[in-house]
DNA sequence: AGATTCCTTTGACCCAAGTCAGCTATCGTC
DNA sequence: GACGATAGCTGACTTGGGTCAAAGGAATCT
């Protein structure tokens, strides 16, 4: 059977089945956004703020205040402003709030106990198998790339991960340069659940070509597209800026990315810059 | 990991990634409940009546009504009286009723394509295998079984398979008895979208003792736990109806059968009747 | 110090989704 | 042909979930 037709079949199977059970045992009375808010409440420890909330579980600012002020209403959370920046406000789960949160992981528990109680041991297995499969896939695959400034805490984080892999990769140890003042260049990070899964960056070099720069996947998403995604959307985003060929330097060990970028329609050129790290040198018309 | 947690985390990510996107896919101006009944609706060939609507998507009879209205006066189906029973009535979808469905379709199919498209080929077969695997799971640990009268349609077509799969296995051929009146006997189906995949029943043999007959499982849905599942079942009900004893009888060719039994604690005893299609008996104290 | 920007809240809305009670037309049965 | 059951419809209402614009206080820039 092929993809597009498992995934809609999944697709029915799923909501049909799991998403009618989880209403009906989230639901203690409250309403699901409601419990949903607590859940992530509950799950940060030292609270979290309305901004982060908002980002999180994507909700209008109007919306998750009011349902803020039902929380507290009702005992479970309360809102305080924020010491460092006045303007924030942190949302802390009351000790009534915690136990409604430990109830809610109860009952999310307990679903899924049961919805497994009927499998056999081997049969577990193999739908943990799967689902551990289908998970990294569907995350990979709904990974949204957007602009970064790369001062950012997650771009920062992004390069700080790409600079230490390659430090322990190279023998010689890499130092790099710095990003963050280049005039017209721009970075893009893929973040999942708030934290960086890919990273890279485009950067004018010249009147007709554009430099990819930084380019990174997270180790534990690798071999899932993700990279090929990263590449095109830097490609695009060239191509928007009227370049006409981009341009990449690597290291010769990284053959991965080298495959990559071949599988991508680059070609191998001349070095082209002065990169003590740079041993290969690609290019690609637009 | 452990199957709760991975089905936890499993859950979260796909409510949240593709959940979202479907509502946006699907929601063409359209409410999604209005696109859900479209889909039935269109799917259906000859027309659906009003009371099948309801049963599939488990929908009030007010607020079902209003939303046929609602298609009626968007021009995309039509609601005749059933010919047979005037009280009765048909949905049939319109021509532009069908162009929407089928709009609908593409939407959905072209949603499903766009998730696996970052996807390499690779990746794509792997999805399609997990999910694939998962939702014979699901859709196995989920089924939900329900007491039946034996002359109802499903439990008469799923004797009727069971009866062509045992005729077919066995060389002299097989002719049952009739289940339909015997006293004190319950049956249970279990059934997936409407049609059975499971059967089975229990009646009173004695004083103590219940026997269980015509436990069946639909060939696709074998190993994925619902025949044990359905044997557990049958034992709770003759618990119930006071029994401390069950027996069963089977053909010594249905080895899955019996290693099921044994699974379950069933022991080998004697002949207790005279099937002629019997060989193997076993007993279980409850 | 004043202007501007940022973060959150508040008030006023909107629509989808669903429930409930009562109504009407039809069917099957006696 | 009367009567109860069945199938579906209508009106009135509730709730959840969400949008939008304006307001107000705090930070930041110049």
């Amino acid at each position: 059977m092929d993809a597009v037709a498992t995934l809609r079949r999944f697709n029915r199977t799923y909501t049909q089945r799991i998403g009618v059970l989880e209403e009906s045992f989230l639901g203690t009375g409250r309403p699901l956004g409601v419990s949903r808010l607590l859940f992530e409440i509950g799950a940060a420890e030292g609270g979290i703020g309305v901004g982060d909330l908002r980002d999180r579980l994507d909700l209008d600012a109007g919306y998750l205040s009011r349902l803020l002020r039902r929380l507290e209403d009702d005992g479970l959370a309360r809102v305080v402003p924020d010491r460092a920046d006045g303007r924030r406000r942190v949302v802390r789960a009351t000790a009534a709030g915690r136990e409604a949160f430990a109830d809610l992981e109860q009952r999310s528990a307990d679903l899924a106990e049961r919805l497994v109680a009927p499998l056999t041991e081997r049969q577990r297995a193999r739908l943990t198998d799967a689902l551990a499969t289908a998970d990294l896939l569907v995350r990979a695959a709904t990974v949204r790339l957007r602009p970064i400034d790369p001062t950012a805490p997650a771009a920062r984080e992004a390069v700080r991960r790409y600079v230490a892999e390659l430090d322990a990769r190279f023998s010689g140890g890499f130092a790099p340069g710095d990003d963050a003042a280049e005039p017209g260049a721009v970075y893009v990070v893929a973040t999942s659940d708030g934290r960086p899964v890919a990273y890279g960056g485009v950067r004018p070099a010249g009147e007709e070509t554009a430099e990819i720069k930084r380019m990174w996947v997270g180790d534990a998403w690798r071999g899932a597209g993700l990279g090929s995604r990263m590449l095109r959307h830097l490609e695009e985003l060239a191509r928007q800026q009227g370049h006409r060929r981009v341009v990449l330097d690597t290291h010769r060990s990284l053959t991965e990315a080298i495959a990559l970028y071949e599988r991508a329609g680059y070609a191998p050129v001349e070095r082209y810059n002065d990169n003590p790290y740079a041993q290969a040198f690609f290019a690609k018309e637009l």
